[in-house]
DNA sequence: CCATCTTTTTGAACGCGTTCAAAAACGTGA
DNA sequence: TCACGTTTTTGAACGCGTTCAAAAAGATGG
């Protein structure tokens, strides 16, 4: 067995201990000594493939996406609306994040684009702009795609990134919500939802296209790196 | 002396020795050991009047929007438009959180309304709904009361919540951006506020009227309790 | 002044995330 | 097989936020 083989087990091995106890025992009873314990190795050799606990709730993160990728996917149907698709995959996603609220702050660190900045590429983590953020962007890509109207072309191009915006900012509210069963952020999706849906068949409209426009190249801008 | 005037005392002392040091040494470096020795009192007992070291960050948080506050309020000219009035109070807000990026998650934390919840009066904190947050949409109310033109009838009550929204979502923006002095917000402010002032005006107009509607019903629905 | 009850203060202790020097295991060419 | 450089692993240690039983200080009534 060749020695990056045994390595690349040691690192699952590590993953899927804290995965398991995140899920079972969430995210503050469950210790680096209690990870690498389960994993059958020592603490520190934890920190050898990991610079820190966040980075292991990173690829808790990258797991729940990919989960909500696959579980939003059999939900579009041709023909259907946006509105209806948005809500769907925004509420699958609240399904899904649903046992983890705790994480929450956790998970802001990880989904956030660390500007520029990481010099030449380390040993740990990839220095990601946003993990998975070009993966979900694609999932609402698919949802417009397959939406029927089909939204102005005017904005098509830019809608997709558009709803990942929303997307963002529902997690975040959700993040910050303490309704009990996080309560205010389903009734958050089941207003929005129409309601970007409206915008978008209004934005056929010259006043509501600029203003969406603006809204967009807001964005744009506060994104530049310059 | 009596017994509360002497307690009160040392409260004082500890928040002036924590905010002291945060100031000067960020959060990190700022232990709840050195905030104690600082003020003269034993770890523990600085336990005794502050439930954590976040509820110390509270402290910090509320005197810089008590200084937000007293900072914008000059700004704002009688006559000048909304626009500019949001400019100003909004780049005041950066320019004096600036020093202060490190702290952004834990400022998230006591901003943010923890629901209803929270027993009967305890000892330690209030059980706010958001700190502070009336006293922030009072500004944006002045803000708004001066201004000339003045914003349509059929928004006006709203919009000091509002512009609150748009404040924190800059904030929310700040907290996150990593891009050296926090450049893009600054940017984001520069592209948002004559955006929603341009909002404000279109808002004459019934599509965009009601659109805006939308959104304050959305966020009003949001944040019910039932 | 003393006895008693409450408020305030102490300092040791716990468990946590993280670091690090040193050891072990592994890979490779002679 | 051995020697040598690299990768992996260890376990003790550090400083942190936080807790808590017990001590000290203060208030109150006789």
């Amino acid at each position: 067995m060749t020695a990056t083989v045994k390595s690349e087990q040691t690192r699952r091995l590590l993953i899927d201990s804290a995965l398991s106890q995140f899920r079972t025992r969430g995210y503050a009873k469950t210790t680096m000594r209690s990870i690498a314990e389960a994993a059958g190795v020592s603490v520190g050799n934890a920190y050898y493939y990991f610079r820190s606990k966040d980075e292991l709730v990173a690829e808790l993160y990258r797991f729940l996406q990919d989960e909500h990728r696959s579980r939003s996917l059999p939900l579009l149907r041709d023909g259907q609306n946006l509105g209806e698709h948005l809500r769907l995959i925004l509420l699958a996603n609240l399904d899904i994040m649903g046992p983890y609220h705790d994480f929450g702050a956790h998970f802001m660190r990880t989904a956030m684009p660390p500007s520029s900045a990481s010099g030449p590429s380390r040993r740990h983590g990839s220095g990601d702009e946003g993990v998975g953020r070009a993966k979900s962007i694609a999932l609402f890509r698919q949802a417009v795609t397959v939406s029927r109207p089909q939204p102005p072309l005017a904005i098509r191009d830019d809608l997709p990134e558009l709803l990942w915006l929303v997307h963002m900012g529902v997690t975040l509210f959700w993040i910050y919500d303490r309704s009990p069963g996080q309560r205010r952020s389903r009734r958050l999706v089941q207003n929005v939802a129409p309601l970007a849906a409206k915008l978008v068949i209004l934005s056929r409209l010259p006043v509501v296209r600029n203003i969406v426009e603006d809204v967009v190249r807001l964005f744009q801008g506060a994104r530049r790196d310059d």
